[in-house]
DNA sequence: TTGACTGCAAATTGTTTGCATCATG
DNA sequence: CATGATGCAAACAATTTGCAGTCAA
């Protein structure tokens, strides 16, 4: 198991040209669009970032790269393993580079997005394993629920009917 | 939180008269439509419904209810507490009466839905809350992963590059 | 009676696809 | 040079909304 990382902790370096390098060793024909791709997303950091948020950073560079072609980049990349994509909530997914794996937390009130190391989930996919056979992949969805800060704040309007309205 | 079902509980048994009666309690109307949703949804029982699913089910006795105002009917059950719905994979939610918490995991290969009882998650539910303030309220979303029959078949194809083609 | 609910059509959002063209390996 | 990648427009699926008519309380 990697040593637990803290909240914060700093996205592990990975450079561009490791990836690309990546690319090469799979036979993945490393286009303009797929380096551009790579390139917003080792930028972005530990960010999370939409595909539209990926094509605006690309066509910074590259106007003329279509947002069919960030999402079929994204596609080849998540096959090869370099990336990885999560839905936050209602819809929307956001990409990241696959090299941490880690689950996200978000809160449903502020959209907030919490990561947290992937060991804290050991022990739930044991069970889980153990229990049914099941063996979870959780990076895929988020978990859903209340940040600190909403979660005090929703003991204060205590009362109110919890009507959910998740940022969207 | 309310007191943790033991594994493999029964689906409480909710009828359509407590169902209507606690509409009628929380002063919410009581329209056709809102009756043929939650009439589907009990006959339903433990399944999990997309909206064009229940469109489908109540469009049998009552032909003219549209998708849109199932999609409304299911908003209001919703804020008034009655139904929960969960997105168990790209997209499409599904919806079941909320009297009994579950949370669910889906084979992102074949599909298949596990429920497994809500109190499974409580340990993960203390460390998050204890070690990031956040409060998960994990009935939201599914846990994606392998179920049993695929994670074996996927061990028997290894070697085969891992691209993840959820049902969509 | 009246405000909440409904039907319908049309708009939105996020993502995918067909096809002709282009460029990597 | 062949295959796979791209740009574009158009298709898609799921969900939402504006509006005018209808109905539960």
């Amino acid at each position: 198991m990697p040593p637990a990382g803290r909240p914060g902790d700093a996205p592990a370096p990975i450079s561009l040209e490791d990836l690309i390098a990546e690319l090469r060793r799979l036979r993945i024909r490393v286009t303009p669009a797929r380096q551009a791709v790579l390139t917003a997303l080792v930028e972005g950091g530990s960010s999370h970032l939409t595909a539209v948020d990926l094509a605006a950073s690309v066509q910074q560079a590259n106007p003329q790269v279509h947002l069919a072609t960030i999402y079929r980049s994204l596609d080849s990349l998540e096959a090869a393993g370099l990336v990885d994509h999560v839905h936050l909530g209602h819809g929307r997914g956001v990409y990241h580079l696959a090299h941490e794996p880690h689950q996200h937390l978000v809160c449903e009130t502020c959209g907030t997005v919490v990561q947290v190391p992937d060991d804290v989930f050991s022990e739930l996919a044991a069970t889980l394993r153990r229990a049914y056979g099941f063996t979870i992949r959780p990076h895929h969805f988020a978990l859903v629920g209340l940040c600190a800060e909403c979660a005090e704040e929703a003991q204060a309007v205590q009362g109110a009917r919890t009507t959910f309205s998740p940022p969207r």
